[in-house]
DNA sequence: TTGAAAGCGCTAACAA
DNA sequence: TTGTTAGCGCTTTCAA
């Protein structure tokens, strides 16, 4: 590990001249240039951003926080910030908060402790509003949350606006004649922000339009495919299968999808699914779902835009009250086979 | 930000014994420690790990390079990692390659900017061979290959025995009567060490056994699903379908798979499949796929097992001659309904 | 255009 | 048991 002490030694130049070639700053005389660089070859040296860090007070490290790295929704989001950080030669670590609380405010404190620039949340638990609430009045970095937001925290968020898309999948069916909306969820998730939202907007618009709306609520499993496919397997052997349902996401959907090709029943002729999310490739089910794309890529744009501009307000004193930091990003419908057209 | 000058303030110790306290080492007086931990929660302090990193020389940084974070192989590498990291009081640098060489090398030069304490890569061109080759020469801390080797690099690695899973899969089918494999590979990808492992090892058990051995090689697309998708469409509009495929990974599968029942092709009847990876909920098709566990989860054990000692071996300047760095993990079949009997 | 020196927040060795 | 000090590798300010 050679530093800019090995470099002085090697050039004869002093430290200070040595951090400006490194740094491209300053005026050097290139002859003096050409004599760092060498010596870098010749050393392999590469720099230090830690000790760069603590000199500049800054790490160039972004936190990551997710639920479940595993799910795929959550996996959307990691290649537009890989993105995002490799514009802005920045680096991310990640961590899984796996639903527990706990780890989530444990996790929090590690990414303080490492001094990151900035902090990316995607939460899963209701539980640490609290502790939120806490660190948006402590906390000078920018702490964002993705695709959530709680409703009594003054946290910045970028999230997907479930009531727009609510509307356009309760339009795309009604369009297509369906009066009869059977609406699958997962109880106990049911109440953090996107799902509570995107619930009671397509109660609300199925109201407006005189559609019978219908719930039905599933417990949780190891994974949402499961719970579709069950969700299904169910309602086929009580022959209690709706002619519409609104799954709560993709995953759930394809379990659904396949309990149904398993037991002989025809999609979309004897039951339509309108999925949620548009995560995974289109080939996943025979015929393409027609679901909402929830648009995780355009959330972390803005959120990380959104980063950018605190970050920029706070460096230079500026006032921070003209940026909007409660963002919602609308998605569009993915027209697939899966809804029938009543119409014809 | 409160720093130990804060804290020697506000308890008028020295810095020597707060640094003590905090660290939980040394010998200090009970009432003094009081003071400090009092002094901390006062004033919200949170230990920087970035100026300890400095003084310490390591960061309890690990850096994780992948190909392509989406690609639900590499997810199933997160989460293991992230226990480890959470074990040993780490945290996680992530980076993806993309496929692209250069962002490759860029990556890990960044992980080594960064003075990660360890680096893990799974990597998917061959074309940095040189590189790494020139890593192993000069760099101190462990770097790992997860999942592929190269044949001419002494950088340690950690892999699927791909001969092992080749001939369990070969025997599977076997046993059940099968006499005729046609393998399903993507060109451009064929010659990365567990492809190309695993190909062959199926090639070689076929001819031990007399089994008829055909390959296919298809175009890389979007995802594996699609080229799945497209290579089952292509045999079936072609009347060309075989009676046994071996997809190269659970993703081509599914789209094959798909495509089936897209045009009335039953499976197992009409077709059988021995897919390989174990990647995705057992809902993910109508039938559960008969795949090979990789077990990615025991690759990452080993891999941060093998990391471990290591670092304790150079920490403590042991000898690492003993320390087995070229492993093979053994997966296992999973038992699914997607192979036809035909000794039935 | 270059050099000298202080300082970032911590650890660790040593002295008291 | 506590305090003092040097130092980790860099940046930045100021003087030359």
């Amino acid at each position: 590990m050679s530093s800019y002490k090995d470099i002085v030694k090697l050039t004869g130049l002093s430290l200070g001249t040595v951090s400006n070639v490194i740094q491209g700053k300053g005026n050097v005389k290139e002859k003096n240039k050409e004599k760092v660089y060498a010596a870098m070859r010749q050393l392999g040296y590469r720099i230090d951003y830690q000790a760069r860090g603590l000199a500049t007070n800054k790490t160039s490290l972004i936190g990551l926080i997710v639920s479940n790295i595993e799910n795929i929704a959550e996996t959307k989001m990691l290649m537009p910030m890989e993105t995002f950080a490799e514009n802005h030669k920045c680096r991310i670590i990640t961590a899984t908060s796996r639903n527990d609380s706990d780890r989530e405010r444990r996790n929090c404190e590690a990414m303080l402790s490492s001094k990151v620039d900035g902090l990316f949340i995607f939460f899963e638990s209701l539980e640490n509003e609290e502790y939120f609430r806490n660190l948006a009045e402590t906390e000078k970095i920018p702490i964002i949350f993705l695709a959530r937001y709680l409703d009594n925290c003054k946290l910045p968020y970028v999230a997907v606006d479930n009531q727009y898309a609510a509307k356009s999948m309760v339009d795309f069916v009604y369009e297509r004649g369906h009066r009869e909306i059977t609406y699958l969820d997962i109880a106990e998730e049911s109440m953090l922000s996107p799902n509570r939202d995107r619930r009671l907007g397509v109660e609300l618009e199925c109201k407006k339009r005189g559609i019978v709306y219908k719930k039905r609520e599933y417990k949780r499993l190891e994974n949402d495919m499961e719970v579709g496919y069950h969700a299904a397997e169910e309602m086929i052997l009580s022959k209690s299968m709706p002619s519409l349902v609104f799954p709560r996401d993709d995953s759930f959907a394809i379990g659904f999808y396949n309990a149904c090709i398993r037991y002989g029943i025809r999609i979309p002729e004897d039951v339509s699914i309108m999925s949620f999310g548009n995560f995974y490739p289109k080939e996943v089910t025979p015929k393409r779902l027609t679901t909402y794309d929830r648009r995780f890529d355009k959330v972390i744009h803005e959120a990380t835009l959104m980063y950018l501009k605190i970050r920029e307000a706070r460096d230079n004193g500026l006032e921070e009250d003209k940026i909007k930091k409660k963002l919602f990003v609308k998605g569009n419908i993915i027209v697939g086979e899966t809804i029938k057209d009543l119409t014809k």
